[in-house]
RNA sequence: GAGGGCGUAGCUCAGCCGGUAGAGCAACAGCCUUUUAAGCUGUGGGUCGUGGGUUCGAACCCCACCGCCCUCACCA
């Protein structure tokens, strides 16, 4: 990155730029009507078919006067072919200043070398943009990963999987919206920058607005918002947006992140189980053509309908015990070296939970009726009164999803935020009581689920860090 | 936030026990009209992440800082 105009390949660059310019020819082109995309050029072979193309010039072996080149376009590669007889020596001498990295269109006739490859004979071609700088090296590619994230734009030229993974993306999240939208759902926007932040217990970014000298947060969660629309009527809503978390940075997570939250008004969380075996299965088959997904050397099948395991069961296989008998939790998680201080029984019972039956869940699996103490806009269970319906997604041992039976009683609604709220440092975290509000006019009783968009590209494309589903993940800044 | 690993040419990497910097590709000059990691001959290219320290001498040992990756913690 560093800029070093004495540096010997940009000077030459340079020089190959400015001698461009001197023959009157703009460096930096301009619009180019006609050109076809390589992969179904190639496609459609036929020998001295007239074709039209355009891309970045990304190999070159010359023989002097006749030149072989790869030209690469986003659908794919081909190779040109520059012989002097052919384009003539004005052309020659501009041929002579192109560099590895530049932009060109061509025109010209298709043909098959002695070794089979198609090729296209180039009778002119138009320098369409200059690259000053170099390259990474064709063999190797680029694999430093910090170029990678920092510099996406070399990593999408250099390793065309990366550029796969993220039409992928595309792909997934055009088809999520499509199959809600085909299925009465509406897709809404509701704000990013909020006065009070709810709908998880995450810490968020802070920021202030000047005109109204007012503390906003950027959203955790659009949930409130969302319910407020249930109310409202909207019956079938979702959102596609992102969130943003103030807390640490893995693998798994960046501090802004795509979700998906819908809410269904007359369901609840059954019915949110079948709508994502339906989706997930149905985005899977769409980008891979199948219900089986690979991921981590590791294979999981899609196809509903996924299993169904209570987190109490789990807990009580796998710990001996239950998880309400918060002396043998304690124990427990002084023996697996987790905090237990002053905290909350719950909480401690919580982590032994993740730390002994998560490991197990590859998933795809719905883990269901969690302890109403972990879920505060949850209805309580009719069958169990300490668990609330509500589960959690599990697909390679990675939260994807966490869904309801929304709780819709403003009354309990209310004394589930205040008791929430002790154990709180204060001032941290303030009722929402618009929402509260909202609730007391009525909200019907709903199915509600929250989808992390990352992990589930993550998972069909088998990409096993966020980062390389995220285009600009965050990244201290350099200097 | 804690622990571990890494940082050498534009890119990918060597560099042993501390002796003063290397390769391939890329670049430049030359030869070459069917190559495809083209080939051959020759040339240039380095703040060894940054700053200190130890030493006659540091890419290498020590300390601090910067950045990246992994594990853990918080979380989705």
């Amino acid at each position: 990155m560093s800029e070093r105009p004495e540096d010997k390949l940009l000077a030459d660059r340079r020089a190959h730029m400015e001698a461009v310019k001197a023959k009157g020819i703009d460096p930096w082109g301009g619009r180019q009507d006609g050109v076809q995309s390589i992969a179904p050029l190639v496609a459609a072979y036929a020998e001295g078919l007239e074709v039209s193309a355009a891309g970045r010039m990304t190999g070159r072996r010359q023989f002097g006067k006749a030149n072989f080149l790869d030209l690469r376009d986003w659908t794919g590669k081909i190779q040109l072919y520059v012989k002097k007889d052919i384009v003539g020596d004005p052309a020659m001498e501009l041929f002579n200043l192109l560099d590895i990295g530049d932009l060109l269109s061509v025109k010209g006739k298709l043909f098959k070398t002695k070794t089979g490859e198609i090729t296209i004979e180039v009778k002119e071609f138009r320098v369409l943009t200059k690259s000053l700088r170099p390259l990474p090296e064709k063999w190797h590619g680029l694999s430093n990963v910090e170029i990678r994230y920092r510099q996406r734009y070399l990593d999408l030229i250099a390793n065309p999987e990366v550029m796969e993974t993220f039409r992928k993306r595309s792909q997934i999240v055009a088809e999520w919206r499509r199959w809600l939208t085909e299925r009465g759902f509406i897709e809404v926007e509701t704000p990013m920058m909020q006065p009070i932040p709810g709908g998880a217990t995450a810490k968020p970014f802070v920021t202030h607005h000047n005109a109204l000298d007012m503390q906003l947060f950027l959203r955790i969660a659009p949930e409130l918002y969302l319910k407020r629309l249930l109310v409202g009527g909207m019956e079938k809503v979702f959102e596609i947006n992102r969130n943003f978390r103030n807390e640490g940075i893995s693998p798994r997570h960046n501090p802004e992140f795509t979700m998906m939250e819908l809410y269904q008004a007359y369901s609840d969380y059954n019915g949110m189980m079948e709508l994502t075996e339906g989706l997930l299965s149905h985005l899977a088959k769409t980008v891979t053509g199948g219900t089986k997904v690979k991921f981590d050397g590791r294979e999981f099948e899609l196809a509903a309908p996924w299993p169904r395991k209570k987190y109490l069961e789990l807990f009580q296989e796998k710990a001996g015990f239950d998880w309400f008998d918060a002396e043998k939790v304690a124990a427990k998680a002084r023996e697996l070296k987790i905090e237990v201080g002053k905290r909350a029984p719950e909480a401690i019972a919580s982590d032994v939970w993740e730390h002994l039956v998560e490991p197990d869940l590859s998933g795809p699996v719905f883990v269901i009726d969690f302890p109403v103490e972990l879920s505060p806009l949850t209805k309580r269970s009719p069958r169990d009164p300490r668990t609330v319906e509500r589960f959690e997604l599990y697909i390679a041992n990675m939260e994807i999803a966490n869904a309801y039976t929304e709780l819709n009683d403003p009354i309990e609604q209310r004394e589930r935020f205040e008791r929430q709220l002790k154990g709180k440092e204060e001032g941290m975290e303030t009722i929402d009581e618009d929402f509260l509000v909202a609730q007391e006019h009525g909200m019907p009783p709903a199915g509600g689920i929250g989808i992390g968009v990352d992990r589930v590209v993550m998972v069909i494309t088998d990409s096993k860090s966020i980062r390389d589903v995220v285009l600009f993940p965050l990244m201290r800044k350099t200097d």
